[in-house]
Parts: C-alpha cells; structure tokens; sequence
DNA sequence: TATTGTTATACTCTATAACTATA
DNA sequence: TATAGTTATAGAGTATAACAATA
C-alpha cells in the first residue's frame, strides 16, 4: 500500500505519532488506574493550590460540563479535595488530599521515565526542538485571521 | 494558572498540537464536506486503485469494523466505486470515480494551501525535521519490547 | 482454519444548550 | 447580565466480539 504522500504531511503524521505517544503513557498509567487527563489535572491542582474547575478546563482546553465527570471521579476516589470558595460562592476551591499527593508522585515518576523513553529514541536536542516546534504549532493563527 | 510542568512534556505539547492542526484542516475541508479521515481514505484509494477495505484500514490504522461506514458514506455519495474482487470473492476492490477524482484534486489543493500554512508558521526547515522527529516517535518501541 | 466485510455494542472524547445559584 | 458548576445530549473516534461468505 502506496503511502508516500500521506506520509509527508504534517497533519497527519502528528495524528499518528501522538496516537502512538498517548497510547505509550496511558499504558504507563495503568497501574495506577490513571488516565492522560487526571495526570493533568493532579498536576495542575497539584502546582495551583485553590484552583476552580473553570480555570483547570480552561487551562487543558477541555470543555467546563466535561471536566465535571473527571473532577468528580478524582473527589470519589479521595485525591482531590473540592470545598466551596469563601470569596465566590459560585466556584469551588480544589486541592490535592495526602493520597493525591502520594499518587501524582508515582504518577510524574512514570512521566519522568515516558519522557526519558521519548528522549532516549529521539535524542535531547530532538526532543528540545520537537517541543519547540509543537510550541509553535499550538499557536498556529487561525482561519478568520490569517 | 501554572503550566510550566505540562509545558515541558512530549506527550502534551503533541495532543495540544495535534489538535490545533486537525481542526485547522477539518475547518479547511469543511466547505468539501468531508473530514480528514475522508480525504485520506480518497487519496489511498487513488494512489492505491483496485485495493481492499482491509488494505485501507490496515494502512490508516483504523480497524476494519470501522472503516465499514466511512467507505459506506463515500460509496453512497458515488466518490468510490465498490466492485466485487474476481480473484477473491471476499473482498471488494475500490475505486474512485470521475465525481471522487474531481473532490480529490480539491481536496489536495486545499491541504495544499493549510500545509503551506504550517510551513510559513515554523519555516521548512522546521517541518521537515518536524516530519523526521515524528516519524521517528511513530516507531517508538513498545513497552513489552523495551 | 484463516480472512473479508459486516453488525452490534460499548466506551471515550468532544461540543452545545439549558439550567441553578451565585455574583 | 455574567460566571461557576451541572445535566442532558449528540456526534465523533475507537475497540472487541461474533457472524456469513469465501479462501
């Protein structure tokens, strides 16, 4: 099967490659019942203490009614401690409990080891330039302004 | 919020990525009606005339249950033509149409015109060592082999 | 026995609209 | 009026199991 000018856009070999990267540490996270999304957002609570879940959706470019359903599964699981804002009534206050803490430590042991497998078979400077480069691409402008 | 620590990872730096360019390409073939998926079932199919569900599956990495309705959608809009295989009866063999060659020539000239886009964003330079760097994580060896 | 295409099914991810309570 | 969180819902994407027809 001919695929030599699929291969060459970049669209679509970011589609696979990314596949193949998630795929790689979401079974790195599975012992820890652990998916991509909640490493993040124990990360970012973890690192922002007193955080809402409209600035944690916001920052992971998730949709506010889909981070509910995550948010609610790391309270049941007792990682995530939810407590309404004395300032704002409206919003909630999150902050990561001892096991949560215990658990994002593991959990960023083995995103320290993904991301040294990732190096390792790219090398440091290409992996210093791929995260430039994906940067960059993030910040792509958009349709309406280019 | 602090992102600094998500930042600096591979596999987040890619899925924020990936999906910046996919929606740049959907929302470029939108007014085609077709997604990416389409567009590069069309362009195997063209460069690969005559081959088999299976083939195309297998080479997009999609499993053969689910390329069932994405060929299905494509037939019934008369872009791919499904002709029983003479030499085996179990498979059909694909084709586009004069219809399905007249969308595809738009088509490429529009992913065309969104990969030129990326170019001017991260320079050629950028993007073909962009394409080597993703290539190279597109074989990364999987965790029961390493 | 194995493969091609198919159906059924389920789970995840994503997006929108509408609601409540608070501001 | 606007925002935080929620519910409901729908559309994609993805994965497995099981089947008929064919090899």
């Amino acid at each position: 099967m001919d695929m030599t000018s699929l291969k060459v856009t970049v669209g679509y070999t970011l589609r696979r490659a990314q596949a193949v990267v998630f795929a790689d540490f979401s079974e790195a996270l599975s012992d820890l019942k652990l998916r991509p999304v909640q490493y993040s957002v124990l990360l970012l609570v973890d690192q922002n203490p007193g955080t809402s879940q409209s600035s944690v959706s916001a920052a992971l470019g998730i949709q506010k009614a889909n981070i509910v359903a995550i948010i609610a599964d790391l309270v049941d699981r007792r990682l995530v401690r939810r407590q309404r804002s004395p300032a704002d009534g409206r919003s909630y206050s999150l902050d990561l409990s001892s096991a949560g803490k215990v658990l994002l430590s593991r959990a960023s042991q083995l995103q320290s080891a993904h991301e040294a497998k990732l190096e390792a078979h790219i090398g440091a400077s290409g992996r210093s330039r791929l995260l430039e480069l994906l940067e960059r691409l993030m910040h792509l402008p958009s349709d309406a302004s280019s």
